[in-house]
DNA sequence: TATGAATGAGTCTTCATTCAT
DNA sequence: CATGAATGAAGACTCATTCAT
């Protein structure tokens, strides 16, 4: 029946969804809801109801998608992780110079703690660790692979001499601190005190830059 | 009795405690009970039965010390606060270098991951964007001064050409993102990947200060 | 299914309830049973857990349609006050004689302290003024109203040369003092002396008419 | 011991009171502290420790008088029964007429709802179904007596002819009836309507004893 | 599928009572 | 005797989850 019930829908005129599509939007839906909720008061106070209004559904319906809160919450990561893994990996192929690459990272980080991304790795860091199944997908799939190709730039890097230090390459989570401290810093002082997280960050890898003889202007 | 009570407790040598330091005991250790509970389940998870049970008191005990859950938590930051500002203020004064200032933080970095100051950081970190009001007070009492102190720091060290990048003046916030990056790591990631948070923090004051004349060696 | 139902529920002959009229009935029965239970333990001393019972739901469900505790026993009173009023509204229109009138009460009263009217007063009367809001309600939509009217009717009365005090005309309030008394009596001092309430009003009622010449008996 | 420590406090120059003074008047400081709080609450509702500031003694001090939280209600109760009782005895002895000793009541009635009495009274309303043992005490020894009194008195008013109808002869508890009323209403409804309880009372007794040919003027 | 009324386990919090001082 | 810190049983209320419609 569900192969074919594209057919029925095809009479009205506009989405023509089938009911997968259908089911695949809802989903998203709830899980984009209870990113919000998550994120905003935690996963422990937030309340499914609340969830659910947002997302606009009632409270079983959730229940249809997700076998329970704790799915709900990897439904989120799942979500996230997918789309990330990709650019992951094309963003390293490239061959272009470390500081291009970390540069070009740049657009990516604006209003990054306004940005869906941003509640994500806000949740990651609150909640993380009373998850730890899903901590380790999270490790397995996205960190350590970030990790590595980030390690392999730095490499690059050093060895072509763009950047004197090797701590990149013994550290490479070193390249997200000032993003975490960003995120983290909005969230807690920023109305305090207003942080540009991008401006932070073009000065962090002009810092890693600095000094460095630039290719092919080698030190005399 | 009472009158000359104070003779009998002098013949005991060492605790003869007054009814208000064992008070003060008793809050300290609801407050160290509670703050590996909150930083272990979150605050919301966290039950008040295990914070008593942990702090070795009735569950009605608390209250006599706490107004209620959140007044707990409260309890947890003020009781750290207050030490860390008389470390501050002492700290800046001496006129150090700022390299020789910095390293000098490496023995208070080692092991904070698992030490009460880490818990209080994580806990900072996932909890303290739901008590607006806690945050204000820690923002201005630890983290506006600190970070005062740290840009003044850098500052020195610039104009004595210690330190060629303006990047911590402009951000003295990314003196600390390699440490809250560390706690972070370690919780989520420690069991896959252990991070060396001293050595990283190492690694990243030499690359503050990599390549910069150092003082006595004026560039010519 | 759901747009065919109406076909299926109009098969069963006669309940067909509504959601609305369900949830009616469920909000009656708690009531019902928290009137019990409150009149019975007190507003204080009765556990919501057994009114649920009482009501045959369970705990959460008085929450679904009661805000609190509070809001419960504004419910028992609302819920009894409504009836009260066209009672009261209609019962004074008739121009009969007050005599006649008052004794057309007695039907009420029989029994009334075994009846959920009694409960009721009796509540009124432990609790009313613990909840002065509620007691306000109260008085402005019944009280004031009955006295009025129980004021307009003994006025009549002494007009005609029914009554020859005037005690009922300045204290409308001492035609329901023997039912006060003969409530508190009974929950009180029932098992050791019982009260027949009715013979005691209708013998209070004679009382208040005693002596006076009767409407076509005029004194000679 | 007991007995001869009044010969030590014979020297403190004033009151000099024995050990068994001063507890019995930290007993009825407590009475008195636990009439108002209970009144003022509910009984389930008045907090000992609040009972314990009214009185000016400490939480753990009620105990050393009284067993428990009812115990010390029934403590209420008895200290106010017994000068009761010598009332009652006393005042139906004397062969007044009664009208005369019922308008001799008029001044035990003035503010008796802001007396002790009137809160004992509206404690033993509010409370005493939930206390049957003291319910059976206070009626034994006060209303059991009070009421053959004062149906004594109401017999011999009918059998002077000063009392035409035999309604309180049959019901005695009507005498008091207005009184609770009056009580009752002051306390629930006295902020919206004030309340003349004496005067209402005057005009009752006089409803009562209307009409009645004097004695010494006999029906012809 | 979608709904939301119903459930009841789980938690915070209160407060009568005890007992070491 | 007096105190008040400590206890822990008890109860109001919440909310994840189920299920009849």
């Amino acid at each position: 029946m569900g192969r074919h019930s594209k057919v029925h829908s095809a009479s009205t005129a506009a989405p023509a969804k089938t009911r997968t599509e259908k089911a695949a939007e809802r989903s998203a839906a709830i899980v984009i809801a209870a990113l919000a909720e998550f994120s905003e008061k935690g996963f422990a106070a937030a309340r499914m109801e609340d969830v659910a209004r947002r997302a606009g559904v009632a409270k079983g319906t959730i229940y249809l998608h997700f076998k329970d809160k704790q799915a709900l919450f990897e439904g989120i990561l799942l979500q996230v992780i997918t789309p990330t893994i990709a650019a992951l990996e094309h963003g390293v192929a490239a061959g272009e110079s470390a500081l291009a690459l970390f540069k070009g990272l740049l657009p990516l980080i604006r209003d990054i703690d306004s940005s869906p991304r941003g509640d994500v790795i806000r949740l990651l860091i609150s909640e993380g660790a009373r998850f730890p199944e899903l901590t380790e997908t999270h490790y397995r799939v996205v960190i350590e692979r970030g990790l590595a190709a980030l390690k392999k730039v730095a490499q690059r890097a050093v060895d072509r001499g763009e950047m004197r230090s090797d701590a990149l390459v013994r550290f490479p989570q070193l390249l997200s601190a000032p993003l975490l401290m960003g995120i983290i810093w909005t969230s807690l002082f920023g109305r305090f005190q207003a942080l540009d997280i991008e401006a932070m960050y073009d000065a962090y890898i002009d810092l890693l830059f600095q000094d460095a003889p630039r290719p092919g202007n080698p030190p005399s």
